[in-house]
Formats: C-alpha cells, sequence, structure tokens
DNA sequence: CGATTTTCCTACCACTTGGTCGGAAAGTGC
DNA sequence: GCACTTTCCGACCAAGTGGTAGGAAAATCG
C-alpha cells in the first residue's frame, strides 16, 4: 500500500511565497537521498553522504525534513510513487496468472532499471540494524509483508471468481510468489544480468503454470 | 567453499603456555561475535557492542582479532564450520534431485535454527555497505556466488553421469534454486515461521519435479 | 628469587556521528 | 523605506566511532 502524495511542499516555481525561497527542489534532494540510502543501506549512510549528494547543507536538510529518519520515511514513499507504483499495479491484472507473471517480470524490469541503484530499495536500506534504528528494520519488514497481503487478497479474489482451484491456498500462494520474488531482488543486488533474473522468472513461471507461460 | 579452520589459537586449557595465560575462550568471544553481526549486520554493530557481548574490553578484542573487519571474517569463518557446514554437505546426496531437494529443506533449518539468530549471516551481515566497507558487501556477495558455483558444479556432474536431462542447463538450474534459497533467508530473516518456509519449499519442488516429491 | 613473556585494563586518541544555534541574506506586504 | 517571514550557512555541540598507549598483573623459565 503506497503511502502516495510526494510534493506537499510549495515548490519554488509556484508564485509569490511570503519568506526568503527555497533555493533547491525538495523532491531532487528527496531523489538524491533516495539513492544514496539504496546504494549504502540507512546505517550505511551519513548526514555528510546525504548533504554532499543532495547538494546542500545540514540545516537546509533538517529544515525540509526534520531528521534523518523522517528523510528516510519521506524517501520511501517517493521510491513507491517513482520505482514501485508499475509493479504494484499488476493487482489490476485480469487472472490470477496474469498478476503472477506480470508481478515477476515487472519486478526484474524494477530490480535492474538501468537508471537506478539495483535492487530493491525496500529490502536492502534496512534489512538488519542496530537496536538504536531497529524501528526501521522492523518498519521495512513489514512493508515487505504488505506486498504479500496484496497478493494474497487478489488471489483470494480470483477464486471467489473461479478464477483459481478451489483448492488452492492464496495465502500459501501469495507466500510462495513474494519469497521468491525476495530472491531475485537478492541477486538482483549482488548485480545479476536482468537476462538471467527473466530466465528464472520463466522457470518459476513454468513450475507454477506448465510449460506453455509466456515469457513475455 | 567454507574457509574451514576455527581455532588456531592455542587454548587456555592446553597445558603450559608461556607469558600470562587468556582469560577468556577465542571461540566462545568469536560465537559471541558472530551473534551480534549476525542480528545487527556488520555496519550496524559497534565496538562497545561486540565487546560487551564478548565479555572483554576493547584492547583483548585487537590483541586477538586485529581489527573490526578481520573479527568479521573470522565470525564468517565459524559461521561455514557450525551454521553452514551441513547444509553444504548436501553436494554428496545421490542424486541432483536429492541435492535440491536436501539444499532447500536443510536450508530453512538452518535459517530458522532456534538457538541461533534468524536468517542468513552472509545475506543480512552486509547486503549493502557504505563506501567505506563496500570491500565486505562485495566480499559477501562473492560468498553467496559461491554457493550458486557449488550447486552447479554438481548438476553438471550429474548431467555427466546422465542424473539430469541432457537438454537441462545446470547453471540455469543452480540459479534457480540459489535465487529461490535466497528469498528464503529474507522470509526467515523478517520472522516466517519454519512451516510456511518448508510449504513453498514444497511448492519450488512440486514445480520442479512434479507432484510426486518428498517433503520429508 | 629475578628475568621474561604475555595478557589485562584504565585512560586516552583523532575523527565522525546526528543534530542545533544564531546571525546574515533574500524575499514578501505595506 | 521598514517590518516581517523564511531560508541559508558557518560554527558549534555532546556523544560515539574504531583504534592505541603503557603500566600493572599473572604466568613460565632459570
Amino acid at each position: 500500500m503506497p503511502v502516495a502524495t510526494t510534493g506537499r511542499e510549495r515548490n519554488v516555481n509556484s508564485s509569490k511565497t511570503i519568506g526568503r525561497p527555497r533555493e533547491f527542489d525538495v523532491d531532487e534532494a528527496l531523489d538524491a537521498a533516495l539513492v544514496v540510502f539504496w546504494r549504502q543501506g540507512f546505517e550505511g549512510t551519513s548526514l555528510s553522504d546525504l548533504t554532499s549528494a543532495m547538494g546542500i547543507n545540514r540545516p537546509a536538510l533538517y529544515s525540509a525534513f526534520t531528521s534523518k529518519k523522517k528523510l528516510f520515511m519521506r524517501a520511501l514513499e517517493r521510491y513507491y510513487a517513482i520505482d514501485a507504483a508499475r509493479t504494484f499495479k499488476v493487482v489490476e491484472e485480469p487472472t490470477a496468472r496474469r498478476v503472477t507473471e506480470q508481478y515477476l517480470l515487472r519486478s526484474v524490469e524494477q530490480l535492474t532499471n538501468p537508471r537506478r541503484p539495483l535492487g530493491c530499495f525496500v529490502l536492502q536500506s534496512a534489512l538488519v540494524c542496530s537496536e538504536e534504528n531497529a524501528d526501521i528494520a522492523a518498519y521495512m519488514s513489514g512493508q515487505r509483508s504488505m506486498q504479500e497481503d496484496l497478493l494474497r487478497a487478489r488471489y483470494a479474489r480470483a477464486q471467489k471468481q473461479g478464477d483459481l482451484a478451489a483448492d488452492e491456498d492464496p495465502a500459501s500462494l501469495a507466500r510462495f510468489v513474494c519469497t521468491f520474488r525476495q530472491g531475485l531482488a537478492v541477486m538482483a543486488c549482488g548485480g545479476m544480468a536482468r537476462t538471467k533474473l527473466k530466465d528464472s522468472v520463466r522457470r518459476m513461471l513454468t513450475g507454477l503454470y506448465g510449460d506453455a507461460s509466456a515469457a513475455k
């Protein structure tokens, strides 16, 4: 469930604001922060890493984003809006099978987007943390399981509509698909090529639906 | 390829060493360090976290293990020797199919060992890192791909022996199995129950080998 | 016993961490 | 022009980081 709405702030270009106008674009700065968190993880990213990537200085960061953790949460929102939106839309596909196929194929596209860091922000930005930041690791884990919930709900609906076998367990199926997709994310993070990931997806779909699966 | 040999140091109980005897057991301390790195990741673990868990003070740590990174590498060795050894032995199974089945089932056992932190040390201790520790993240990524190499070699041998279909691609198969196993590791790290992981493994094996797969 | 070797441990090091203060600067409305 | 509002930014903060120095302590050897 992407948290939606990026860019609440009035922008530089919107005419007539009172006080000195902000000299940087909030969304651009946020995107720069997102990329650093994505590459180095929450705990591997220092305030200095952030400010130099964002092109602003420390007090500007704090006045715009309050704290490192809040900035991270804003970056997550932006990730959902910019990078993950297309993947989440697979629940709109007409059949359960199409949902699975498109979920995995779009995941691969997303995980190996050449214009972005490799892998999955939700996975690698905070898989584990020190006690001090355990809340963030737990939050990200919750975000991951929400993807599973989304699929489970979609499969359950498909079952009601007779589009999924009555003896199938939607929760188990969703869990299985998500588990595999997390594996794709790990491999993508390690630099595995898109073609190889797609080959694995092809195998997965063959296992689920038989040889006649569409490999796009 | 587990790096083997833990415990090169002369131990407290081995009689007659010159100089003041060490007051802590090196392997016990190493194990305590392993657990902390496992739970919090390399960058999420501070020297203070380590010394308090190991029950020693800072100079003792440095005299025994040289540096934080070297200690981490020693912990990795110990992980292979203590936690992963049984999983790696699956290559000794008689058939390719048995190798796959046992690899996944033993992985689940290992990932949810109730006497250990959840998940996979090799995955979660350093999935991504700051630039300063990028070497560690890269090293761990290499360790993960060595698991894939191990399986690929085993499948290739099986193919030579006629135990794996001639038109099968051992590299692709190994990649697929390893990708799924990394997914299991992520889910285990997030607290997914052993029974649910085994259910996913059952699905995976059914997809690979058909319904008559042994679920142990 | 004293000399030697090794470990233990308090105190310390320079540097980085996340975060803030307060005045100068750049806009607005009147 | 002047009051007002907001941002910019150098300087600063306490606390924590990985790592070390150096003397006291505990063992062995002769």
